[in-house]
Formats: C-alpha cells, structure tokens, sequence
RNA sequence: GGGCGAUUAGCUCAGUUGGCUAGAGCGCCUGCCUUACAAGCAGGAAGUCGGUGGUUCAAGUCCGCCAUCGCCCA
C-alpha cells in the first residue's frame, strides 16, 4: 500500500541536465505563427565570443520567467535569441592575439587575412555564450537564433543605411569626432569612459605681432595643441584686451601669426588669464569657435597619434613627447608662465582606454533630429513604456541633447559602408598594396548599388564608365546593426508572415546603461521604418553590485561566474585590485547551487522598481590559502528546492499513491483553509509577473509552500494521511494536496523551470490515477491556474490564524519554561473565552493544535477560573492557561506576565490618548476610529485576564 | 560641473493612494538528529526607519534643508 519510501536525496544537476535536453527534443521553446495571441521577446544580444556574466544571468532569467509565464497563460510565446558581432571588441582580441602569437599587426596581414582570422574566432568561441544560456534554463527558440553579420540582418544593415542616405539623413561629412589612436578609429561620444587624472594648467605667453615686449598670456592642459593654433580669443567685455582685438599675436615656435578674436562663449574673464588659445582640430568648443569666427582648422595629428608635418620641427612625435618639447623649448625662450595643478576627467575609449583625441577627419553621420522626434513621440504617446517609469526620463533626456550619429568606424571587423567610389575620377584616392582604399577625398562622388539585391556593388562609374571602383574603407557602428534586431530577427525588410505575426514585441529587457545607446535608437527605427514600436514595454533590469556596491565585472576581480555558481568548481581570479583582505589573484572555489536555485536567489532580489542588486560574496581564507565562497542569497534558493522536493517526495507522493479525488467541496476547516491560501496564491503570483515584481512573486511562493503547506497544512493533515480505515477525511486531505501541488508547480514553474517540471513528472500519474484530469504532459506547456477556481473562505481564515496564535502561545511556553523538556508531553491546555462560540470553532483544529505542541488534551470551557501554578497567555480574546504543578517555574512566569501586562498598558494608554483627542475622532475616517476603540476593548480584556489568579 | 537614485534589525532587502503593535531571509542566542526535510524543527533577542525642520488628527510613507554613499551624463 502507502509504504512511505525514503526520498532520495535532492540532485539538481542531475534533473536539470535531464529536463532541458528533453524541452530541446520535445520542441517545446519552439513557436510557429498560428491563431493564439503572440507574446515575442528579442534578447539583447550578447557578444559573441564573450562569456556569460552575472547582468547577463540576471537579465535573460528575467526574459525567461516572462517567457515561461506567458507560454503558460495561453500565448503563443517566441523567445527569438542570437549574438552581437560587437565590432572593436572582437576585432581588438584576435588583433591582440595576432600581436601576441605573430608579433604583426592587422596592417602587416591585411584586411581579408584578418577578418579570416576573426570568423575563425568566431567559430570558435559562437557557441559559448549559447550553451551558457541553456544552462541558465532559458527557452529560447534556438531555431531562430541569428546574428547580426548574418546575411540577411546584413541585408536590412544595407538597405537601412541606403534608404537613409537616399532621404539625406546618413551623410559623409568632415567633422570633429572622438579619435582613439589605439584602435585608429572614430568613437562615438557613448564609447568614452571619463577618468579623473591629476593634470597641470600651463600658462604660456604669446607675443603680439611687431611688439616683442608685450604679451598675451592663455593657459592650457595640451600646451602640445597649440601648434595647431588659429586664433587667441578673449570676450569683448574684458577690459584687459579690447584694445588687442582685430590684432595678431605670433604663435611660439612656429612663428605663425594669428588674429586676436572677440568670442563671448569661449572666452569666460573670470576663468584663468581670460584668454584662451583656439585649436579648432582638436577641441569640440575651439571647433565651434572656428565655426564661429571662419577660422582655418589645422589638424596635427595623424591616424595613430602622433604629429603630422603641419606639427613643424615636432613631426612624428607621439603627444607625449611633443608636449615634454614643448614645454622646454618654451620655458627656454622665457614663454612659459605659472603653472596650476589640478585634476581633470580625460576620455579614455572604453576598449582600449587610450586617452582619446578630438580629430578632424571625414565620417559618416547620421541626422538624428527627425529620428529623435520620432522616439520622443512613442514615449510620450505611450506607445512604449518603461518600467520602472522612471527611466523614461533618461531616455528623453538623452534625445534632447543627442548629437549627430558618427556611425563610421575604422575598424574592419562589421558591415562594411555600402558606397563606392571612382578611382578614375577621383585619382586622390589612395590604394594600399591589396588594393584598398586608404584615404577617400572629401570630394569623391558616393557610387550607390541598387538596394534591391542583397550583394549588390555598382557595377560602373556613372560619370566615366569605368568598371574599377572601390568600396569605402570603413564599417558601421556595431549600434547601427543592432537598432534593427527586432526587425531584422523577425525577417524584416521582406514583408514575412513572422514579422506580420511576432511584430511588434512584448517586452524588451535590457540594462540601464544601454537605454540611450540601443532602446531610443531601436524606437526610432521601428517607427521610422515600420510606423509601429518595436516593443510596447522596456523594462530595466537592476544591476548587480558586489557587497560594497561596486559594479560586479571581471577586470575588477569582484565578480563571479553565474555558471560556477550553478554547477560549482573553481576559477583563478586576476582582478586589478585587492579588496578589503581578499588579495586580486586567488583562486575561488564555489559550492554547486543548480539552476533553479541560482534563478531563485536572483529573482529574490529583482523586486519592483529595485535599480541595484547587491550581491553579497562570502569567501572564507582554506588553508592552503585558497578562499570558498558561498552566496547566501543562493543558499536561501537551494534550501527551497530542496524543501519543495522533501515535501513533495516524503510526504504527498508517499500519501497519494492510491488517492481518489473527492469532488464534492471538504468540510474540513484546513482543506477549505489551504483552498483560500490557493486562491491568493494564483492570484497573486499572477499579479506580480504582470507588474514585473519577479521578488514579489517569489516571496509569495515561498510563504504559500514553506509556511502554510509545509509548516502548518502538512503537519495537521499528516493525522488524517495516516489513517487507514477507509474514512473520507484520508480523501479528502489526498485531494487537497494533489490539488494544491497541481496549482503550485503551475505557479513555480517560471522561476524554477527544472525542478517544477520533474515533480510534474512525478505528480501526472498520481492525478490521473486519482481522477483529476490533467491533459499537459509537460508543466512547460500545461495552462496556467485561474485564481477564481479556488474558493475564498476569510471565516476559515481567522480561524487558523487563531489556532496559529494558540499554538505558538504553548510552544513559547515550553521554550520558556525549563522545566519542560523538549519532547515531553504536556497533559492538559485550558482555553477559555467570555463565550463559547469563539471556542467551538476552533475546536475542528484541536488534533492539530496537539500534534504541534505535544499537548494530550485541550480543554474549552467559557468562564474558567485560572487553575493554581499555571502559565497564562492571551491569544485575541482567548484565554489559554497550562497548568504544570511542580514544573513552572513561576518566577520565570511572573517576570513573562509582569512584561505582557506592561506592555498591553502602553499600548492601552496610547489608544486612549489618540481617543481622548477631539481632533482625530472627528477628523479620520470612521473605520480608523472603530478599529482603534475595538482595539481598546481587547487590550482592556486581556489585561484584566493577565492579571487574574 | 549637470541630473538621478539610495539611506529601515549585525548583513541583504520588503514596506505602491499617509492609518492596527514596522516585516522577511541570512547571521546571532537557547533547545531539539520529533519518522519529509539538520539544506531541518521549536523558541528568542535585536530597529530613536541617515540627521533636521515642516505639512497633518496621524509621517518609514508627503515637502524643505543637511550629511553620506552610489549611478548616469558632460
């Protein structure tokens, strides 16, 4: 019969391994278009030789649990994965690998051996984020897995980029843009990371043209810069120079003569000498100066950093060097003035952090104003929504002072600018050895393709004829590609049944960092080029932070590795700095805490609007000075599932074997009591997935399991699970249970994928023995519960809540009274109330009530008396008294009752304070009011009762 | 320099229209290997809700100022 078989011990990896090759085979994250509502999320795709981190874990189990919710809440759900290109990234590893193993550099093995070099390490490494992903659980179709240099998302590239510069929004101009010599390549301003430096303020003197003795003094952090000089400006306000102005100075060590200006927005009297040198090549205010005042713009520098001729005796220089020339050339000639320290934030590029330089030089811009207006409107319309709502405003903010797009790069690795140019006509374009383009004028006419075919190149120069053209040099921005994922994944720029059916999508999970950078330009996009949103709602996930809250990455050496974390093993940490006592190298081992665990002990921490996730690392020094690490918050998931599967595997599979359901309604109290905790349960669940409140949710799963299924709901029905004498209070606990564990996998199944859907596995045939009919053979797929299915019963409620409190009243006295050891039975509880109904309704609890506190018999009379050597305790109106003779310690119970009745005194003397004031009487709302005199009323009883002998 | 956010128990965090005695997990203390679970059970201690001023009958919650920390932008 019910031979209650020992359970065996919780193994998550292996059930997680079983479970996710079984969804692959069974297809089960696969979508097709069919006549169900779609629910469609795009992930945020990760580079694509890079490694899962802890953001990314954090961010695709998000994308996962609402995946999961909605394929069971009846959508068609499409989770449509793939992976970033990631432009200077990917380019700067194998280019540093080149370096390494080769010692040569991408211009020693050209363009086409390079980008060889890069597919090749593509390959090689493509798939690795992938697996990671599917060990994290996610349900992504994997089907439709794309990248964005796959052909047909080069495709939409293409004809984004030509439809754009057809209406005049993508043009090739010369400009000033972020130069980083290191990787020889434009930046975009979002490309730069700012550090503060400690930096001088040079003072330099400039002598006025045919007057040796007089001098304009400017000051500067780049004296270097100043041979790119064009002009001294001052404001037409400042007394100490208006007579100068329209004169020229003669620029140092170039002896170049340049025009003393008046310029009010540059030159500020109060800020250092109130004149300030004009370098409209490499400063974006001396740019805008430039503009200005019609002024030449020398540029210095060449592609890698160094001097160009226009740099004089200082040609081929790197800055560093020029500027320490400079200097000594100027103190020689006596030109050099004070000098400030101070401290100053440097652009660095974020990849290769070289200090970047303004440089002039031709690109490609996009015009971003139409673009703009279009994404602002989405959001103020509504059309798309951030959650939290909050995050709008970076996003509106960033629109507002947006600049035009630099796209170009010159970098090899990406999609390559679709224009053409005539050598023929244009004999200023520069060829290297292999044929390609060095250097294209300002002037060279662009040479379209037709848009219209996929690998289209003009075939011949319009003008000319000839057939020998070649293609601009640079690639786009990596951004440029990936504005276009949730089009181009779905098919887009052909009008295919999958964009007609998955367009536009859900939700879009994605970091904060990036709102700027890829959501307002995905919005622009999808209006631009679809008149619809690509997403109705953004939601910004929080960022994890080690324990000190500083950003969790692996440079740092704070971080840890989301897969370690789930199948345990150790890593070799190389960060740049100790912290506290942990030293930057070490080696880390970490403890195997399983998917579902980890997706748990995350999701904990992703509660409502919650921008940060301080993740709390434990390391403890071995011996062999080694650290084990543990997270507490992953414990606290492990410790779940493990309880989930005691509980399923000890007690209700054990009890069920042989159930049959009951269909009529039970008329225990405990069964109609967990049917309410039920309803809520589903209801809010449910509530808290739809608002995104994924902490929320979790907590409520845990509280329905480990505090009323578990600790008070088992521990009673155990009794009537036991009995084997055919009675129907047996079945109608079975049914309860089976019931309630059906509804809650349903509800854990989006957090804990794995472990829900092998308990389902266990659960299906007991349910179809029993006669309940559950048609899903797969949790993943089987529907979800309807709150309204559970009845509830707010009388059955208050109930247990006092029987919760009588129970919990006996056990504090067995806790406090030492006397009583632990496991001895106590013989007799008295409860007794001013009438007897308030007692005959929790007489159904009584078993219950024993079983939970070792208590032989409880007696309910009205109106008793107290008993000599008892303890006393209140619960609500109830009165419970344990009389002991010759175990209490009454002076033990004396202090116990002495510090009850003070505090019922405070709290009375509160409420008759705020009662006896005429203002809160007639100004709160009645209800306030009524509850606090019922308040009083009980305070008052209890007292009285406390205080009885 | 500009903007935003945070500050609640030793730690990490809930506390969504202002209204019962401010909650949870971890940690800590006490006692238990009680037959699903020691990855557990029972009980307990612990908070002047960063400071200050204001609005209100009533403030962790709303407003002002200050402090500290963090993030984003330039």
């Amino acid at each position: 019969m019910t031979e209650p078989r020992k359970p065996q011990a919780f193994s998550a990896l292996e059930i997680e391994a079983k479970w996710y090759q079984y969804w692959e085979e069974h297809q089960c994250f696969h979508s097709e278009p069919d006549n169900r509502p779609s629910y469609t999320i795009v992930i945020p795709p990760p580079n694509v030789t890079g490694a899962l981190h802890m953001g990314h874990a954090v961010n695709n189990v998000i994308q996962d649990v609402l995946i999961r919710y909605h394929r069971m809440g009846g959508y068609n759900a499409c989770w449509v994965p793939g992976t970033d290109h990631a432009g200077i990234a990917t380019q700067s590893v194998v280019e540093k690998r080149l370096r390494q193993e080769e010692g040569k550099s991408r211009h020693d093995i050209g363009r086409e051996a390079l980008l060889a070099k890069i597919w090749q390490w593509k390959e090689l490494y493509g798939n690795r984020i992938i697996g990671q992903l599917k060990r994290l659980g996610c349900s992504c179709d994997w089907q439709r897995t794309r990248f964005t240099m796959d052909d047909w998302l080069s495709y939409a590239v293409r004809y984004v980029f030509l439809e754009l510069f057809a209406e005049k929004l993508v043009y090739r101009g010369k400009r000033l843009i972020n130069w980083c010599p290191g990787c020889r390549t434009a930046l975009s301003n979002d490309e730069l990371v700012y550090e503060t430096v400690d930096a001088n303020f040079w003072e330099i003197r400039y002598p006025l043209e045919g007057q040796s003795d007089e001098f304009i003094t400017v000051a500067t952090t780049r004296p270097e810069t100043m041979l790119g000089d064009t002009a001294v400006a001052v404001n037409s306000q400042d007394v100490r120079y208006q007579k100068w102005i329209g004169k020229r100075c003669l620029l140092p060590l170039l002896n170049r003569p340049i025009p003393i200006i008046a310029d009010d927005i540059l030159a500020d009297p109060k800020k250092g000498t109130g004149a300030v040198k004009v370098t409209p090549a490499h400063d974006p205010n001396d740019y805008a100066c430039g503009q200005r005042n019609h002024l030449p713009m020398i540029n210095i520098l060449n592609d890698d950093g160094s001097l160009n001729d226009n740099a004089g005796p200082y040609r081929g220089m790197s800055a560093a060097a020029a500027r320490a020339k400079v200097l000594a050339d100027l103190k020689a000639q006596n030109l050099l003035g004070k000098t400030h320290k101070l401290q100053h934030d440097v652009a660095h590029c974020y990849r290769s952090h070289d200090i970047v330089e303004p440089y002039l030089s031709n690109q490609w811009f996009v015009r971003m104003e139409p673009l703009v207006a279009l994404a602002r409107k989405a959001v103020l319309d509504g059309e798309v929504t951030f959650f939290p709502k909050k995050r709008a405003e970076d996003y509106l903010r960033w629109l507002d002072q947006t600049p035009d797009w630099c796209i170009s790069r010159q970098i090899w690795w990406g999609h390559r600018i679709p224009i053409w140019y005539c050598t023929k006509c244009y004999p200023g374009i520069v060829l290297d050895e292999r044929g390609e383009p060095n250097l294209v004028p300002e002037t060279a006419q662009p040479i379209l393709p037709q848009t219209s075919s996929r690998n289209a190149c003009p075939e011949a120069c319009p003008q000319c004829g000839n057939k020998k053209l070649v293609q601009d040099p640079d690639v786009l921005d990596t951004w440029f590609s990936s504005q276009l994922w949730p089009l181009s994944t779905l098919g887009w720029p052909e009008e295919t049944q999958d964009l007609k059916y998955y367009y536009p999508t859900q939700v879009l999970v994605t970091a904060r960092d990036i709102i700027a950078l890829w959501v307002a330009r995905m919005v622009m996009m999808g209006m631009k080029f679809r008149g619809l949103r690509p997403f109705a709602h953004v939601l910004i996930n929080p960022t994890v932070q080690d324990e000190r809250g500083d950003i969790m990455s692996k440079t740092r050496g704070n971080g840890v590795d989301p897969l370690k974390l789930i199948v345990g093993g150790s890593d070799h940490i190389q960060g740049k700095d100790a912290f506290g006592d942990i030293p930057a190298d070490r080696i880390e081992h970490y403890p195997s805490y399983g998917c579902d665990a980890l997706r748990y002990g995350l999701m904990t921490m992703a509660s409502g609007d919650v921008q940060d996730i301080r993740l709390i690392v434990q390391r403890s020094l071995r011996p062999d000075k080694e650290y084990d690490v543990s997270l507490p918050v992953l414990e606290e998931g492990r410790r779940f599932c493990n309880k989930i599967w005691q509980a399923c595997h000890g007690v209700i599979f054990a009890n069920c074997q042989e159930a049959k359901i009951v269909k009529k309604n039970s008329p225990h109290l405990e069964d109609i009591w967990l049917t309410d905790r039920l309803h809520h349960a589903v209801k809010g669940v449910s509530e808290m997935l739809d608002a995104y409140r994924l902490g929320e949710a979790c907590e409520i799963l845990y509280r329905f399991f480990w505090d009323d299924l578990c600790s008070w709901y088992l521990e009673i029905v155990k009794l009537r699970l036991w009995e084997n004498d055919g009675k129907k209070s047996k079945q109608y606990a079975q049914t309860t249970l089976l019931k309630a564990l059906h509804v809650f996998l349903r509800l854990l199944h989006p957090i804990m994928p794995h472990l829900s859907e092998e308990l389902w596995h266990t659960l299906l045939p007991l349910l179809n023995a029993a006669g309940l009919e559950e048609k899903s053979e797969n949790c993943i797929v089987a529907a979800w519960p309807e709150a309204k299915s559970y009845a509830c019963d707010a009388q059955a409620v208050s109930v247990m809540e006092l029987a919760r409190g009588v129970t919990s009243a006996i056990n504090n006295i067995r806790a406090e009274q030492k006397g009583i050891r632990e496991g001895q039975k106590i013989p007799k509880v008295i409860l007794t109330a001013a009438n007897a109904e308030q007692l005959d309704v929790l007489q159904p609890l009584f078993e219950g009530i024993k079983k939970l506190t070792k208590v032989e018999e409880i007696a309910a009379t009205p109106d008793v008396a107290k008993p000599p050597h008892s303890a006393v305790r209140m619960v609500q109106n109830i009165t419970l008294y344990l009389p002991l003779t010759g175990l209490i310690d009454l002076d033990a119970e004396k202090t116990r009752i002495a510090k009850d009745v003070a505090k019922i005194e405070e709290q009375i003397k509160q409420l008759e304070n705020k009662l006896a004031n005429p203002n809160y009487t007639g100004k709160a709302k009645a209800e306030v009011v009524e509850r606090d005199r019922a308040r009083l009323e009980e305070f008052k009883e209890r007292h009285k009762n406390l205080q009885k002998e």
